[in-house]
DNA sequence: ACAGTTACGTTACTGTATAACATCCCCTGC
DNA sequence: GCAGGGGATGTTATACAGTAACGTAACTGT
């Protein structure tokens, strides 16, 4: 992965998190939820809204876009996944018990994605807009450039 | 507009630059490239694809999608307009002479978008970024927030 | 039972972007 | 002059992204 994994980032271990997460907040993972949440953590890459659909599909589910997006919708709100504007797919978050506005590490080689998360970062960027007078309300910051895997075997890992 | 500028904005001066540049760098600034980009400049704010492609329609011109997608791929290559991850839109470069990634602040009042292009910011973020090994070809940054001029009018001048 | 809310199903549509192939035109070499 | 090549554009069709509007099922609380 692009960027620090300071936690367990396997799908199962991902869900229960979600699970507790919810829980604690009074709202529905729901079966259809969980399975949307579940086929982004296995992908391991961004995936694209239909990539999810088709998915689900083959999973047995009926289901049209309405269905992936209203629930892309829910875990978006929840912070269990991020989108990537520059991508326009999406990923799930790394620790979604921390709300956070999305810096993301993109590697153009393996095309995994890590977030970032830097408060300098974020600091920097609000300070130099106020020197033009403007007043930051959200940001979206998507880094492109190598992971340190791929910066390791030039060739790329491709899985 | 939301940030700095420190040069002409008008869309024949913005014409007479990009016909300059592509003279010294050997590229062709044909009637179509020249009628896209004088559009985009004229939008002052972020246009879409499709919006270019009516106004080409209604100068006249025949013309399809592929027909905007290649030259705005033009356009970009020679940094003379910038793309919007996160609207899905095109801006004119306010500076194409200096080839820069984009740094951009999005005034969500009025819908004008100003370049930041920190030099601070870029360092910023290739630092951060390179304390988790990972190195850095491109960033996106898109900047959500409130212009100095809608701050001033809280309304919102929405001309 | 009843209304209200939440989640999901379904149809239809708009908007964004690209693949693939055809054509035109200009230029160069012969 | 004309054959061939490359760059730019035209044209058709389609894939991918996202939303509006409406219907329905199930689970509340009263």
């Amino acid at each position: 992965m692009p960027a620090e994994a300071p936690h367990d980032h396997s799908p199962s271990a991902a869900i229960a998190a979600a699970e507790q997460l919810c829980a604690t907040r009074g709202q529905n993972l729901t079966e259809l939820r969980r399975s949307v949440l579940r086929i982004i953590c296995a992908a391991e890459r961004p995936i694209g809204a239909y990539a999810i659909l088709d998915q689900l599909r083959s999973e047995g589910r009926s289901g049209a876009p309405p269905t992936v997006y209203r629930t892309l919708d829910f875990l978006l709100e929840q912070g269990l996944v991020h989108r990537l504007a520059s991508l326009n797919a999406f990923v799930a978050c790394c620790d979604p018990a921390e709300r956070h506005g999305g810096q993301f590490l993109i590697c153009e080689a393996c095309g995994r994605v890590g977030e970032l998360n830097s408060a300098r970062v974020e600091a920097t960027i609000v300070e130099e807009a106020a020197a033009v007078r403007f007043a930051v309300s959200a940001q979206t910051v998507e880094v492109l450039g190598r992971c340190a895997a791929c910066l390791r075997l030039p060739a790329g890992p491709s899985a």
